[in-house]
DNA sequence: ATCGCTTTTTGCCAAATGGCAAATCATTTT
DNA sequence: AAAATGATTTGCCATTTGGCAAAAAGCGAT
């Protein structure tokens, strides 16, 4: 919990009194490994805080493969932000890559700290912009470059990721095959 | 202006009185094809909306290529909004690549109007927001496809752009060489 | 330690893309 | 029209990456 308010705190300020207010609203989710925070094909209800643990977000392509959007690791906030803003259907699997323990708020709860807290509105704007804009910066770059120095941007950008997922959920971020990770690795020990 | 106008109120809903403080701090500035409307190691001072002509966003990587991030073309807003907002130096540049023209809004006069204007602030944020949805969703794919499916896919999102810049910047946004592309032209006919 | 399962590495060859320079094409200037 | 300039295409070959299947390595359960 502590860990959520020096999160959100960095976005705004808030008193103790709404601090309570928010802490009371957060329930602890375990997610096990493989299992789905929210799905393809629903609305996302839940909006989340990893304690411990790492997601993926994921989607199909038009050729059917399995692409690795982002990873989401210890203290980053989990939302399919479109889904759950606007009550449609996501196109992406928010998936556990290891067994997790998120700090969650229902849709509802999370509407009426809204309603209640004057500020949170402008906070929660701040941390969604922000965290778009880093998708922005993280992922985008990756087109221009090639797959070696592609690894090294995610090892820049994930440290500590690398060692606790399958090699394939990082090819299929990185937009290359899990036997030319493999063999780009090899040439850079 | 209409075309402004009928933008922002996508966004949410003003009164007359309101649209009419924000018509007032338009001004319409021509920018020449290859020259700047904003540059990197600079602090963005302007909002601006392209009337006309086509603008696009390029930065330099580690190996000194030029990097095509986005284009930006009729009806749609431009600004370097990291810098604009922080005061901070932007890394990118803002070029036009047509011959353009735009409703621009000085930094001071955009900061009035979010003072004046109840509601504002909240629609910019929707503004800025779904323009970042956009990047994301646009650039991102790109990673995991082949060069190909990479130019189909600009076709689809910018359909009216391509015969009206040079093939060198799309090369550059698709993360291809300029050859690659040109052969890929052929195949596709 | 062994078995069974999953993940990662490797070999082999094919396909895609890059690099560079020359040729072609298009557009503007004289 | 001719010349000059810039953009695009093409040829040739090198390099990178993919595809597929087998081998090797890692890991938990027995």
């Amino acid at each position: 919990m502590k860990e959520f308010i020096e999160y959100i705190l960095q976005f705004g300020s808030l008193n103790h009194q709404q601090i309570e207010l928010i802490s009371k609203k957060a329930i602890v989710l375990e997610v096990k490994k493989d299992e789905y925070f929210s799905e393809a094909g629903k609305v996302a209800q839940q909006v989340g805080f990893v304690l411990d643990g790492i997601i993926r977000v994921c989607y199909y392509n038009n050729k059917g493969e399995e692409i690795t959007k982002y990873f989401i690791d210890e203290n980053n906030l989990v939302v399919d932000i479109e889904s759950f803003d606007n009550d449609i259907c996501s196109n992406a699997y928010v998936q556990a890559i290891t067994d997790c323990k998120l700090l969650v708020f229902s849709k509802k709860d999370w509407r009426e700290l809204l309603d209640t807290i004057v500020g949170w509105d402008a906070m929660v704007h701040k941390i969604i912009s922000k965290a778009l804009r880093q998708k922005v910066e993280r992922r985008s770059p990756l087109v221009s470059e090639d797959a070696t120095t592609r690894y090294l941007m995610f090892l820049k950008i994930y440290p500590n990721v690398i060692n606790r997922i399958p090699l394939s959920y990082v090819a299929s971020y990185l937009g290359i095959t899990q036997s030319s990770l493999s063999r780009i690795r090899k040439n850079i020990r």
